[in-house]
RNA sequence: GGAGAGGUGACCGAGCUGGCUGAAGGUGCACGCCUGCUAAGCGUGUGUAGGUCAAAAGCCUACCGAGGGUUCGAAUCCCUCCCUCUCCGCCA
């Protein structure tokens, strides 16, 4: 969240920021009660500055075996105004509360005003889209010519968009999650974690999935609790409530974990085979650093992210977000989209985001600087990556004219280990 | 799921027959003193958030797992929930 001192003096740049990332929030609405909370939250102090210092002297009073008779009448008719103001006040401060959760980030003075993608920015693309002497076929006709997918029988298990890996398949997809972890363990200084996939309310609000997306994500009524949309939840709430020392920041995490997303309203766009799935696995790189050095950790990671495609020979492109496309929580965000030749166009295969304080404000996330003052960390996220599309790119970019597959030796080492 | 024990500051640990207790004592940490070196010793300090203030100091308010309640007054009494530990049951 953003903080509210800053709401408060700088109210037409958040507005700015609601209307840039096609928000709606009612920020009038929010400062309004901020300025009656502030009032109340006087009143009670005063009511209770008294009733404090009274209480003491009827203690006093009591002890020395004085009449307290009239201060406890006066004290009744205080304790009754504390009461009355004390429950306006949480009544207040929860609405308060949650109208400060629908407040997007700012976005990052840099970030482009756009509507939708269409505004956003190209920033790089590395390698070229390899050319065929003959028509390539998409990554479906080749997992079916490779018995590596069976959707019709995880539509029948689950539902469409829950895919079934067979044989290979499934070999190829855990070899490409252990390459990419391994990948960021060993060069990029990442250590690894294995975290829940089911997690609670304040969980999913700390990193800013609550409350907006509710419906987007599968949920467990009896418990409440969500299945996790991607491991940025469970990694970054690791810290919330906690108070980090300098010594350990920066702290980079890498954890893989499978991914429920509901995908509600987006049905009938990109469903082809595994462009668009409601579980599929990632592999993401978490980070909290000290705020100086955070936009320097977002290059950083956009690295990390780039060098798994670069090592697998994979063409891709860098985007960079505008504010309409922004997510609720990001200041600034890249996109790497990898180029599937047969499917024909670039796919999302990695958002590597930084989220400055916003995240570490809702978790309650901070550090004690350099002079000992506290402070709350950036946190930052960026898949490294989804399985699912890089292997739409890998399957079609690495496909030979009989449909048989020549894939890249460095992922076939992966499986190939003797016991 | 059943029975019991417990959750206090960075940590350990008192308080829990309600009233100068934001919280004894200890450890740790910081600064200073002392000291051939080390160790020990001595002294001082050591929370977060909000408000007031130009700012600092000062002052006020809140916080002893969370939320309610009783009371003039709650870390202390009552209720609900969460978590941890032990035992039993059940189960991968």
């Amino acid at each position: 969240m953003i903080d509210l001192k800053f709401i408060r003096s700088n109210p037409d740049e958040v507005r700015a920021a609601i209307r840039n990332k096609n928000e709606k929030a009612d920020l009038d609405a929010l400062l309004e009660l901020d300025e009656t909370r502030r009032g109340l939250q006087f009143e009670f102090d005063q009511f209770k500055s008294r009733q404090n210092q009274v209480s003491q002297t009827i203690a006093k009073l009591k002890r020395e075996g004085g009449d307290a008779s009239a201060l406890l009448e006066e004290m009744g008719s205080v304790a009754e105004k504390i009461k009355a103001v004390n429950g306006r006040l949480t009544e207040i401060n929860a609405e308060l509360e949650a109208r400060l959760l629908t407040i997007p980030n700012l976005p990052e003075a840099s970030v482009p005003v756009g509507r939708d993608e269409s505004s956003n920015i190209l920033v790089k693309t590395w390698g070229e889209q390899p050319s065929f002497a003959f028509t390539p076929l998409d990554h479906l006709e080749l997992a079916e010519k490779n018995a590596l997918l069976d959707m019709p029988r995880g539509a029948k298990i689950s539902g469409s968009g829950f895919p079934v890996y067979t044989g290979f398949g499934a070999r190829l997809e855990r070899a490409v999650i252990n390459f990419m972890l391994e990948f960021h363990l060993q060069r990029h200084g990442y250590s690894e974690l294995g975290v829940p996939l089911i997690v609670n309310r304040k969980t999913m609000t700390g990193t800013g999935q609550l409350p907006k997306l509710e419906t987007d994500m599968y949920h467990v009524d009896e418990d409440d609790l969500f299945l996790i949309p991607t491991a940025e939840v469970p990694v970054t709430n690791i810290h919330a409530g906690e108070v980090l020392s300098l010594a350990q920041l920066p702290l980079k995490y890498v954890a893989y974990t499978p991914c429920f997303r509901r995908e509600a309203g987006s049905y009938g766009k990109d469903t082809r085979g595994l462009q668009r799935l409601h579980q599929f696995n990632k592999v993401e790189m978490v980070r909290f650093v000290e705020p100086q050095s955070s936009w320097e950790a977002l290059e950083e990671m956009l690295r990390d992210a780039e060098d798994i495609l670069q090592a697998l020979g994979l063409h891709y492109r860098v985007v960079q977000l505008c504010t309409g496309d922004l997510s609720f929580a990001s200041a600034k965000t890249y996109d790497i989209e990898v180029w599937a030749p047969g499917t024909g166009k670039y796919l999302e295969v990695s958002s590597v985001s930084n989220f400055v304080d916003f995240q570490a404000r809702r978790a309650n996330i901070r550090y004690r600087d350099a002079s000992g003052k506290m402070a709350f960390v950036h946190t930052l996220n960026g898949s490294g990556v989804a399985t699912p599309r890089l292997m739409i790119a890998l399957l079609e970019t690495y496909q030979r004219q009989d449909g048989s597959l020549e894939l890249p030796p460095i992922l076939l080492r992966q499986m190939d280990r003797p016991l």
